[in-house]
DNA sequence: ATGACTGAGCATCTCAGA
């Protein structure tokens, strides 16, 4: 089972290279965040032809996930379990498919808006980090992938990538990080490589990619069953240094 | 110290991204 996660920049700049990359790697889960479109834009029909089912969870210009599977699955909520129903921002799919819980997450970058923008993002890792512990509590198998908007250590972005007061790496951030974490979860990145550089981001600006000036944002979380049956984790670099590329790339996780 | 790309939209500028 291969489930990822692709932060797109815009699904329709970014279809042909999404189309590309499930005939390559063929995920059976992907996740995709920042759509940028409503449902009824989103060019469902090309994944459909590659035998993929996509379910939506858009809004117009901004956020927006979804989830495309090529194998059986059923939605369970469209949005973050705890926030208003008049919540507009699409940022939140989570999929039972093959006897597990999938959850694809946009979290919210919190450095627009003031003080307000960054406590909404606080007061959604908040509530993430309830759902994950009703789901140990329920012991499902389950994964939370997507773009986190965190960079949980020093070791996850490049030197002068990032102002040290950034909502990425505010302490309150990783705060709320380490508390959904230390639930019991695994960082499937860091579970297989410890430390070093694993980037996911690279900023369009000011030769970021060229200079390797990253952050590793872009994380898989495992439950401790799936956790045990981990296989790989496959950063995808590459797609970074194709034509009009995203600035994030995808992270696939292999479950045995 | 400063600026720098990219995308969407009631658009030729603003907001957001990170």
């Amino acid at each position: 089972m291969r489930v990822a996660t692709w932060n797109v920049n815009s699904i329709r700049q970014r279809a042909p290279h999404v189309r590309d990359w499930l005939a390559r790697v063929q995920p059976d889960v992907l996740f995709l965040q920042e759509i940028k479109c409503e449902a009824a834009q989103f060019p469902a029909f090309e994944f459909e032809a590659q035998g993929y089912r996509a379910e939506i969870v858009g809004q117009k210009a901004y956020n927006g996930v979804a989830a495309l599977a090529r194998i059986p699955f059923e939605v369970i909520h469209r949005r973050l379990p705890g926030l208003p129903e008049d919540d507009a921002q699409a940022r939140y799919i989570e999929i039972t498919a093959g006897g597990m819980t999938l959850i694809g997450i946009y979290l919210p970058n919190g450095n627009s808006g003031g003080e307000a923008g960054y406590d909404y993002k606080i007061r959604w890792m908040h509530l993430l980090r309830d759902r994950a512990r009703a789901l140990l509590d329920a012991e499902a198998d389950f994964a939370i992938l997507g773009d986190w908007n965190v960079c949980p250590t020093d070791e996850d972005y490049a030197p002068g990538a990032l102002s040290p007061t950034d909502a990425l790496l505010r302490p309150p951030t990783r705060a709320a990080f380490r508390a959904t974490l230390w639930l019991g979860l695994t960082d499937a990145v860091r579970a297989l490589q410890p430390s070093g550089r694993a980037y996911t981001f690279w900023d369009y600006q000011a030769g970021a990619r060229q200079r390797d000036s990253g952050l590793r944002i872009d994380h898989a979380l495992l439950s401790p069953g799936l956790a045990e049956r981990l296989g790989s984790v496959t950063i995808d670099s590459n797609e970074r240094d194709r034509e009009q590329p995203s600035d994030h790339v995808p992270v696939a996780v292999e479950i045995k």
